[in-house]
DNA sequence: TTGTGTTTTACGACCTCC
DNA sequence: GGAGGTCGTAAAACACAA
């Protein structure tokens, strides 16, 4: 047992020669308590329940254990009160409530102490709420930008993967068009009319299958899932000037996007470089 | 009734301010 | 240096389920 505990161990009764008694239906003995150890005797300071219970001094017993109280109802009240008006404790302040309340000074002193501990835990309690339901909805918006992110960037691979077969497209029918087109010239078919058109030639019994270079016809007839690969590129020659009649799209992404077909083969093997910036986690 | 968890009262140690 | 504050903790008082 350490100091602390045995300078806690309470005794009935006081030299002080304070005894209170019951107040009207409290079973609770109303004495004044002090510790055991020899060395803080002198600390000894008697209990009150109220000023008008003050009698009987002669009732105490000094060998009896003192019992820790609560304060009655009234007097948490009065204290309540006071601290809502001010939870500092001025000296005039603690001695006028003590002198009312029939308490000592010192456990007036003590119940405000308490009390700010009490409020400040309830406070701090109060602040985590608040973060908590701050940190929640930015947890949500950042959920909704990462999924309207992901959404754009599979929206931006899906078009550029129909582009660039609409590029091998045009590769191809200038390879086999009996006379070839011009490099300049301004190709204007669709993935539809490119194979439309290719298996006429095919059909046609001309032996125009040694052109159709095999690998490029596997990209052509998986548009909308491809994705670019290692393979696609040696199909692609010279791209300038192509684009589709199909696309909406203005002078500015027409530009974006010839870089594009002219970048792709590198693309191809940096393409997590390219979109990494998309990914925040 | 009893075991257990929570609240309240009270204290010592330490810190800050005047 | 003293008064009064916070902080951590002990222990009584209390609430409540089993």
């Amino acid at each position: 047992m350490d100091s602390t505990t045995t300078n806690r161990l309470f005794f009935d009764g006081s030299c002080h020669g304070n005894m209170l008694v019951l107040g009207s239906g409290d079973p609770v003995l109303r004495g004044s308590r002090s510790f055991i150890n020899m060395e803080d005797s002198l600390k000894r300071r008697p209990f009150y329940s109220s000023s008008d219970e003050l009698i009987e001094e002669e009732f105490y017993d000094e060998q009896l254990p003192e019992k820790k109280r609560r304060l009655t109802s009234e007097q948490v009240h009065l204290l309540e009160k006071s601290f809502e008006t001010d939870n500092k404790l001025e000296p005039d302040r603690k001695t006028q409530l003590a002198k009312k309340l029939g308490l000592q000074p010192r456990q007036v002193a003590v119940w405000f102490q308490n009390r700010r501990a009490r409020w400040k835990t309830k406070q701090l309690e109060r602040d985590y709420d608040l973060l908590k339901a701050s940190y929640d909805s930015l947890h949500s918006d950042y959920d909704d930008i990462v999924k309207e992110n992901d959404k754009l960037k599979s929206e931006v691979v899906s078009l550029t993967g129909k582009l660039q077969i609409k590029v091998v497209a045009g590769v191809e029918l200038n390879q086999i068009s009996d006379p070839p087109l011009p490099p300049e010239a301004n190709v204007e078919l669709t993935v539809m009319q490119y194979n439309v058109k290719v298996e006429d030639r095919l059909s046609s019994g001309s032996g125009g299958s040694d052109v159709v270079d095999e690998e490029c016809r596997q990209l052509v007839d998986s548009v909308d899932s491809y994705f670019p690969g290692d393979d696609y590129g040696q199909c692609i020659g010279p791209v300038d000037g192509v684009q589709s009649e199909e696309d909406d799209i203005s002078d500015d992404s027409r530009s974006y996007f010839s870089d594009v077909f002219a970048a792709a083969p590198e693309q191809n093997h940096q393409e997590s470089e390219t979109l990494g910036w998309w990914v925040w986690s």
